[in-house]
RNA sequence: CGCGGCGUGGAGCAGCCCGGUUAGCUCGCCAGGCUCAUAACCUGGAGGUCGUAGGUUCAAAUCCUACCGCCGCAA
């Protein structure tokens, strides 16, 4: 059976690995995305091909190719060359046409990082921890050209921690979509195989974040800005601006809150986003509508290196007025 | 040539635009004091080539140039 694996980077990567260590020659093909430069400086999160081309590199039967797009002609022809009969994507970040889905003989699965049919889409872990879930998982399902509709073969759920970021979730769903994948791969080799279909009533949609996205809304609840925080990690972050009397705004990423146990300790009339010491000496805390207090406990002032939120208020002291906002305040 | 910010005692910042006394603030550190006690308070102290190299000037942390380093944004 001639396998080719589409996808790219931290998700795909153990799938990848996994799929190679367990069918080795059978594996003859990767299609992932091109290694834009762009610039690229260490430390940067966007997701080029390298990561999978690298691996593929380590396997010398592996053919690489990384077209713009899968669903030009080009694209088309050149995945038509690889003689696919087996199709594995995980996080391709392209819609396949009907065109491509025809090209493989047995058809197309794909690895999607949450419980099908809920959470459809690009952000399906980011989503999945703004919403609050206890929960989330993986799903294997076989491709078809509606986005992530098509029939389920496997399922496993995984637990979501309290302090689980897109990022750490993320990683322990590649290494179980990793598992399922080579054993939803077994099945192929062993003969037809039958998915289950998804019940419409369920669908939600995950679509995909964007820079923007990432600006907190202090008008919501300290318990929903602290989900935010955790989903904006490690991308796009979620930021806000300080505003002073007198000073310019200032871009400012929060990387680590949490909401403050003390509930309703906040009285009166509520600014939101106002700011004020906290509880304890060192501390940084936001108000919320709710009256709870986000505190804040490492954050990132633009062009700033991180930063605890005690060494945070020793350079910039808390003043009357001091608040966090969107970058023009109402 | 993608855009931008920042390098100031151990930490985080101010001062720079509009050059000019002992380079300031919030902490930390050391010594002493106060206190039943403290992450509290008071007194004193050590610790700085203001990233590096040039330039302008009577005078540069401050203006100019180059270089090095750190970071953010650009998916």
């Amino acid at each position: 059976m001639r396998i080719v694996m589409m996808g790219t980077g931290t998700f795909a990567e153990p799938t990848f690995e996994a799929i190679l260590e367990a069918f080795g020659t059978d594996v003859v093909g990767l299609v992932t995305q091109p290694e834009r430069d762009g610039g690229n400086k260490r430390g940067s999160t966007r997701q080029t091909g390298k990561g999978m081309s690298h691996i593929a590199r380590g396997s010398q039967r592996v053919a690489i190719i990384q077209p713009e797009s899968i669903n030009t002609s080009e694209g088309v022809a050149q995945l038509r060359e690889m003689l696919p009969d087996l199709l594995v994507v995980a996080a391709y970040g392209q819609i396949l046409s009907r065109e491509v889905l025809t090209i493989p003989t047995l058809g197309t699965i794909n690895v999607h990082a949450s419980l099908l049919p809920k959470y459809r889409g690009a952000a399906p872990v980011a989503y999945a921890i703004l919403n609050g879930e206890k929960q989330t998982g993986v799903t294997i399902i076989k491709v078809t050209p509606g986005l992530d509709s098509g029939d389920i073969i496997l399922q496993e759920s995984r637990a979501i921690h309290a302090d689980d970021t897109t990022g750490s979730l993320e990683a322990r769903l590649a290494g179980l979509g990793a598992r399922l994948a080579v054993a939803a791969v077994s099945q192929y080799k062993a003969g037809p195989v039958a998915g289950t279909k998804q019940d419409p009533a369920l669908v939600t949609k995950a679509p995909k974040i964007t820079k923007n996205f990432g600006l907190i809304d202090w008008s919501q609840p300290a318990v929903s800005i602290e989900r935010f925080v955790r989903a904006m990690q490690p991308w796009p972050t979620a930021y806000t601006f300080l505003h002073r009397p007198g000073k310019e705004p200032m871009r400012v990423i929060v990387n680590r809150a949490h909401v403050s146990e003390f509930e309703g300790m906040v009285r009166g009339d509520i600014t939101t986003g106002l700011l004020c010491s906290g509880d304890l000496v060192g501390t940084l805390g936001v108000a919320s509508p709710s009256g709870d207090l986000l505190i804040i406990d490492e954050l990132q002032p633009a062009g700033k290196k991180k930063m605890t939120a005690e060494e945070f208020i020793r350079g910039y002291p808390l003043t009357a007025g001091m608040r966090f906002g969107p970058e023009t305040l109402s």
